[in-house]
DNA sequence: TATTAACATGTAAGACTTGACATGTCAACT
DNA sequence: AGTTGACATGTCAAGTCTTACATGTTAATA
């Protein structure tokens, strides 16, 4: 078996679009790393493997040994097989995450700190999104379901990210001694 | 060198108290679990490991073969340092996220019916982690400053599944054509 | 007393991921 | 004409993680 999610993920992004690996590895960078990443030393073979499995096909080539790829019938229904499949993994793995439970170890000014360097990079990261959401109203998610289904996943981001932020200053409220 | 989490997580859980492989299993499947999973397969080589870099020694032993490890002041350093490292990981992978971004390939009832899915889902996170911080709440999380951090992270957690569960609400309303 | 469930530790193969290595093309600028 | 940076594809070794295998003990219950 190869890697069930990364590919799946490729596979998803070629039943919308034809994109080479390259692009595909851009796609990842930019929208998809945000909940699962991937390089291109990953990608490459998969694409093999996938043409191999009959689920992508060539169907394009372009400069400097570019190949564009899109998905066969057979590769849609195996997407939606995998969209339908019963539970898909909801596991989180967040290094920063995990140190959070022994911040105790560290003088309470260094936790603080810690905290804001926190909320600066979720503020970040927020404002990041929330320019992208105002600039796909303008351009129009509506336009197409994919857009519309990234649309609904870029909101998602926006809630965490928010989540987050608020998140700190409740726990900055809850070390300085709150009453 | 080895999972550098993973150790790091083992390191700091033994910082605070005196535990055996089985012990340190369970506690991450508990709690730990919800942000850095490990099984026992890969935590009892990384207790030979930390053993060997004289980072944790066994402290005690007890029925069935049971070791209990703790901590050594070496130990207690290299997870300050951990702490204190420029970048901690933020990535995240989340499967189910993933899916999202191809939603679009369903047809909306089906496309409505995952959303309660994952509504239920982290519906139930939520109440089973305010459940956990009401019992908290009651024996105090202020006695000790290990158990004031997973607090902190606990109401990470918390915020984290009621944001998604407000996603959900956000995402049906655009998916049945609000205004 | 027999069975079951929880306790307890470990290994190994295979799956997945990362980071480094390796190579080469094309367009724009100096 | 030379240089730089983006485009473009690929491989490999090492690190990380999961699944299955493997074994044995202790306490509680039937």
């Amino acid at each position: 078996m190869s890697p069930v999610s990364l590919r799946h993920g490729i596979l998803g992004l070629l039943c919308g679009r034809e994109l080479s690996g390259y692009d595909l590895t851009r796609e990842f960078d930019l929208t998809l790393a945000n909940v699962w990443s991937a390089k291109h030393s990953q990608i490459y073979p998969e694409l093999a493997r996938l043409v191999a499995d009959g689920l992508i096909e060539q169907v394009g080539s372009g400069p400097r040994g570019r190949k564009v790829y899109a998905a066969t019938e057979a590769g849609r229904e195996e997407v939606v097989a995998w969209l339908r499949k019963d539970d898909p993994g909801r596991e989180l793995r967040v290094e920063v995450m995990l140190q959070g439970f022994f911040w105790w170890l560290l003088p309470q000014d260094e936790v603080l700190a810690l905290l804001d360097r926190e909320q600066q990079f979720h503020k970040r990261e927020l404002a990041r999104y929330e320019r992208y959401a105002e600039a796909g109203e303008i351009l129009g998610w509506r336009k197409s379901p994919e857009l519309n289904s990234q649309r609904i996943m870029l909101e998602a981001g926006i809630r965490y990210e928010r989540g987050l932020v608020e998140w700190v200053d409740w726990a900055r409220d809850e070390l300085s001694g709150r009453t």
